[in-house]
DNA sequence: CATTGAACAATACATTTGTACCCCCTGCCA
DNA sequence: TGGCAGGGGGTACAAATGTATTGTTCAATG
């Protein structure tokens, strides 16, 4: 990956993101804040706690606070699965030639995201999202549904019926599941009848 | 889950070490003896120790004794990169509710394959193949174009114009490189004019 | 000069966490 | 019948660990 996406360091932060990728790589475990400590020839908790905290503020790592050795590197040194993006390809017409490496896709933050869960899509009421039968969508669990931006493609379980995928609406008290699909109607519940699960975040079709 | 070199298990150990698996490979890192406690539908901690115990003893585990989360899996499992699949949604009709894994979606052998690219996709041929503007397909470099299956969908670098996603067919001494959208008109070029580049893997789209 | 932010020390505190006891029950086997 | 191992419940305790607070120092900045 070309540029970081996160805010520049200072020496002191960098020393320290430095020693926890080399730390990770090694134990696949996170080392304890006074553990850090030590590693930096420090001998109070203070300035690592300090240094972690902007770590996070500017974007390069994550943790469970309250939980012990649960950090995690957003990094891409974070040993990051890339795969090079050559280039666009065309549809219709046809596309310049290609030759080097214009991009990374870059799995690794999507697959990192806490609680991610996959779901196989059964039937063909999205197709005209292009997510097919047999698809396996990857989902985000949504914790607060009220934040959903309109039109989302959430998984949501249906009082009494079961688990579908649709464009999700909102219309005062009640819901309003959306197929892609002309074949299907929308259904229209109560709010308290429906429990979304979660909302897309990729779809991932192995041919 | 793939056989192990060691020593076989109970069907409690095994139920701990399953879940261990799952974890670790969501999360990234070792749950608490709590939080295996609170999985498995225990109410004290005494039975996890239990099952921890055997687990290392039979050389399936290890850790750190004394220190918080540094468990670690000794399998093969050990590595991959696995998100949970819970199960069928729907389409049309609506699934049953899912509760528990019933498979994992292992990228790691997909993204372990040497030479994988990814294009984006530019247009809309594709669009009856699920396939749409602004996805990323990731492609497996083909090496003898001979082999391939009527109908594959590969990136083809055409003599003079450029690249371009379509389905692969082959006529005799000719090639017929076929959109899925019937706005567009089948091309067909001599086999020595078309240079076959990838076969699509995957369809990747994230929202 | 005063202000600000980062870095560091020292200490204290609450929670998390591993661990060690105690007990019980069940199935298996000599 | 007794012994034994695995599984489970309950509880307690000490260590590990995250977090907060109060200072000090230093460099950069206006």
């Amino acid at each position: 990956m070309a540029a970081n996406p996160q805010e520049s360091l200072t020496s002191a932060q960098q020393e320290l993101y430095d020693w926890l990728a080399d730390y990770i790589g090694t134990h696949r475990h996170s080392p304890s804040i006074r553990q850090m400590m030590q590693a930096m020839g420090l001998r109070s908790p203070a300035p690592v706690q300090s240094r972690l905290r902007h770590l996070q503020q500017k974007g390069w790592i994550t943790w469970q606070e309250g939980q012990a050795r649960t950090l995690q590197l957003l990094g891409d040194v974070a040993a990051s699965v890339g795969i090079p993006v050559l280039g666009a390809v065309a549809a219709g017409g046809l596309v310049d030639t290609f030759d080097d490496v214009q991009d990374h896709l870059d799995l690794a933050p999507v697959l990192e995201t806490r609680g991610l869960f996959a779901l196989t899509v059964n039937g063909d009421s999205m197709v005209d999202a292009h997510i097919a039968d047999g698809d396996v969508v990857l989902m985000e669990p949504v914790t607060d549904p009220q934040r959903l931006r309109d039109g989302t493609v959430v998984s949501a379980l249906v009082a009494g019926s079961g688990t579908t995928l649709k464009h999700f609406h909102r219309q005062g008290p009640t819901v309003v599941l959306e197929a892609a699909n002309p074949s299907y109607s929308p259904i229209e519940l109560p709010a308290d009848q429906v429990q979304v699960q979660g909302k897309l975040v990729a779809v991932w079709r192995q041919v």
